[in-house]
DNA sequence: CGCCCACTTGAACGTGTTCAAACGTCGTGG
DNA sequence: CCACGACGTTTGAACACGTTCAAGTGGGCG
């Protein structure tokens, strides 16, 4: 379905790499980018709402997640990165951050200058159109998100978002096999869902009992993929993962 | 709030003028791009997922959303567009439509070719952050609507949505005081809000009856903004209507 | 005038929420 | 090593919000 993913060191070569040919050139330039380094527990936020960022955050190791709160207790999350993703990529072109980001697990995060990526940009023609695309992805993840939300009922939508992770995280080599690391809470995933924990627990079990797949909030392995894809209405068109054409 | 609407006769050069300073050089190649235009009738496919454009819709006259169906009934409205928009400006980057577009009223359209658009950004290297600016845009709104879809009831979504497009009619200069042309029918808002009709029928009715508003399917006027912004917990800052900086 | 479409209303039903309590597990410190 | 606490999961019961189906209303347009 989509390119194998290569073993390079750098996530963010790594990434793109599964995307796009990148030349020798750009290899360079992006392991070049210098970025201060920063190590964070779980649960720690990024940036904040209303923020006005100098520099985007690279993802290194762990995971980290989108959200914004509505009043004081409400919570909606928007999506969950991995290493090699720039979740708030977006704030080089929007001043201010309309929503948070956090850790969802211990994780190791670079911090880039805007300057620098401006400048890699101008030096390389074709990556900005790279990135551009990356968060067109982003925004097509939210679209489908929202049919979740507004058109499907609890299982179909913790089904669907099983299948996402799933392909998501094989996309890039994490996953083995049927198993893939997911160390989500489910008060976790049904601020994702737009769901409370105590229904989203009622799903999850009424889902286990099929069993399709197997998850402990630790380790997800899917045992009936088609299955699965289906309670969920899942298809990975939306996820954009075909490559694009060669470089020339 | 928002800088001061041109009245250029291009829509598209009305829309960026409302967001960044444009050289002239920059509005004359606007202008100068060319496009095979079309009329068309209140609810009609423009583009359909699945589908691989070598064109993006630019929206000269009336209205248009963006779609995409679950199953063979259920719909979900993601955005609906304005003139001077160009709702698949993705298309660019993503070969394949992961989503529809589809007219609401009867209105006149623009098909630019991404290869007009190519030229249009290497020629003028300002102009596609700016483009992305507005991908990047269209996605904090659907983060917004995921807020709603998540984590708001019916009454406040319904409240939001209207302050939503109400401002950005008017900072497009499509209001005249308190008062917005708005054609939208209550079943269609339902599938925006994720809300069945009759269940947005009687939210609507409620909110009536508070007097905040009147909104016939038509025409949309606001008499109380703050109460009807309280409700909807409408904070415009995720539409990013500040301008940005001048041309050097 | 009459038809069509959108809006309105009612009643029964279903999905998901809230509040509260109990249970388990894991890591920490005594 | 065990006690404890923190946190996440599980369960129950009452309730609220939103859906569905069905019928009736009203306005605009041919």
């Amino acid at each position: 379905m989509h390119r194998p993913y290569t073993t390079d060191p750098h996530p963010l070569v790594r990434k793109l790499e599964s995307i796009v040919d990148l030349t020798s050139e750009e290899r360079d330039a992006l392991r070049a980018l210098s970025f201060m380094q920063r190590e964070l527990n779980a649960g720690q936020d990024i940036v904040r709402e209303g923020d006005r960022p100098s520099q985007a955050c690279l993802i290194l190791e762990g995971w980290a997640f989108r959200y914004k709160m509505a009043g004081d207790d409400r919570r909606q999350i928007f999506s969950f990165h991995i290493p090699g993703d720039i979740p708030d990529l977006l704030s080089i072109h929007l001043n201010t951050m309309d929503h948070s980001l956090a850790t969802l697990t211990a994780a190791r995060v670079g911090f880039i200058q805007h300057r620098s990526l401006h400048e890699l940009f101008s030096r390389h023609p074709r990556l900005p159109g790279v990135f551009w695309r990356e968060t067109l992805i982003d925004a097509a993840i939210f679209r489908e998100w929202m049919v979740g939300m507004g058109r499907r009922k609890a299982p179909s939508r913790i089904a669907h978002l099983l299948c996402e992770l799933y392909v998501k995280l094989e996309s890039v080599g994490l996953a083995n096999g049927h198993t893939a690391p997911l160390r989500i809470s489910q008060e976790t995933l049904g601020d994702a869902l737009g769901l409370s924990s105590v229904h989203v627990n009622r799903a999850l079990m009424a889902l286990r009992s099929k069993n399709l797949f197997t998850f402990d909030g630790r380790t997800l392995t899917i045992h009936k993929w088609d299955r699965l894809a289906e309670i969920g209405e899942f298809d990975p068109a939306y996820l954009h993962l075909e490559p694009l054409a060669r470089a020339a």
